[in-house]
DNA sequence: TGTGTAAGTAAGTGACTACTTGCATCGCGG
DNA sequence: CCGCGATGCAAGTAGTCACTTACTTACACA
């Protein structure tokens, strides 16, 4: 007889959905299937129980990890984009309303750069390790290339619905990416698939 | 006598800070120093001058354009990168907002895409030129390389404010981005500045 | 000087908002 | 069967919202 579960799902649904000022304590009320007072009596307040929505978002949300000795650069940085590209197009909505909240409820900014900021340093992280094993011969600042290959998905996750001709097909789309980018940086493309001791996928966690 | 023009931009400002709901009748009548009367006697309702601010502001927005005839590329699309992420910066909230409303308010996405769109295909066109007039050796999609190249930027425009630290300094962050897209599509880098013909910059319009 | 037009003032409408109070109900452990 | 905590229902509060009505003022032009 405890409902906070389903009321922290329908707050996160119906600001994805409306924004901060169009999710009415009413509205989340409905989409639970709950009474309006037991948001207050749970909650305390409108405020709290979106704020508890969204931490309890980002803590959930797993990203699939870049292993630490790079093996095959083109498949773990393939499948690492088409992971990172769906996860943002799972959440288009909720990360649009986040981004425009933003600047009214600054206090919301920790929680919202967490996952992009995780992503961010593993992705250096890889692209460096490359670097050092001297796999790459062109010169290229790790947090360029990085800022570049998540810019894209990114870019292309939260304008596709809204132009989806401009960009490549969209089942496509990670891997044309992540080509286009080590084809930037000097890796060899996908002919010669190299040999190589270690070429485990990437794992993916927690989901 | 006629505060229209006021009006607009007031409610253009305001709605950049708080988006539609946050828009009351009474913040862009403050803000535009006029009776809150005056609006709906101009306007007939807020949803109305909300649409013909917007449409205002799309059409005074000045793209850089590309040249018809690719000159030197490397000067060119840095120039260009340059201004796109300029406009964007400048233009960050109020897109932000845009972005978030379009769900809610299907009927503003013509005019907010308008401009993207302009930007998309010029690329492309500028692109495609450069790979015809065989200046490019690698194999790429004009529009696969032009989404990465404008995601890129977009992503760094949009999301600098809330994580400054992951991108590349700002000064320098659309010339970076643009030489690594150069690389990518096999253009000899800036060491050989080509003794071409026509170097003109491309020129601004309308600002 | 008279007239039309755009602006302002004052007051108010009905709908919606977050949130509260008081009381009845439900389900479960003792 | 009792008690207790979580829930539901009905009603209400104070505030804000977009928008209206009725009347007054200021300026442009003839």
């Amino acid at each position: 007889m405890n409902r906070r579960p389903e009321i922290l799902a329908a707050a996160a649904e119906v600001f994805a959905q409306h924004g901060f000022r169009g999710s009415t304590t009413r509205r989340i009320a409905d989409a639970a299937g709950v009474n309006e007072i037991t948001i207050f009596r749970q909650f305390g307040s409108k405020e709290a129980l979106i704020r508890e929505a969204m931490q309890h978002l980002t803590q959930s949300a797993g990203l699939m990890t870049l292993p630490d000795v790079p093996g095959d650069p083109e498949s773990e940085l393939t499948g690492w984009s088409e992971s990172f590209f769906q996860h943002l197009r799972l959440r288009s909505s909720i990360i649009r309303k986040t981004m425009s909240e933003l600047e009214e409820r600054p206090e919301m900014s920790e929680c919202a750069s967490e996952v992009p900021r995780r992503a961010s340093n593993d992705l250096c992280v890889y692209l460096a390790a490359l670097k050092r094993q001297g796999r790459i011969k062109a010169e290229f600042d790790p947090k360029t290339a990085a800022s570049m290959l998540m810019g894209t998905i990114f870019a292309d996750a939260m304008g596709r619905d809204m132009m989806p001709d401009i960009y490549p097909p969209e089942k496509k789309a990670a891997e044309m990416y992540t080509q286009l980018l080590l084809r930037a940086l000097g890796v060899e493309n996908s002919s010669h698939k190299a040999t190589n001791k270690q070429t485990k996928r990437s794992k993916q966690l927690s989901a």
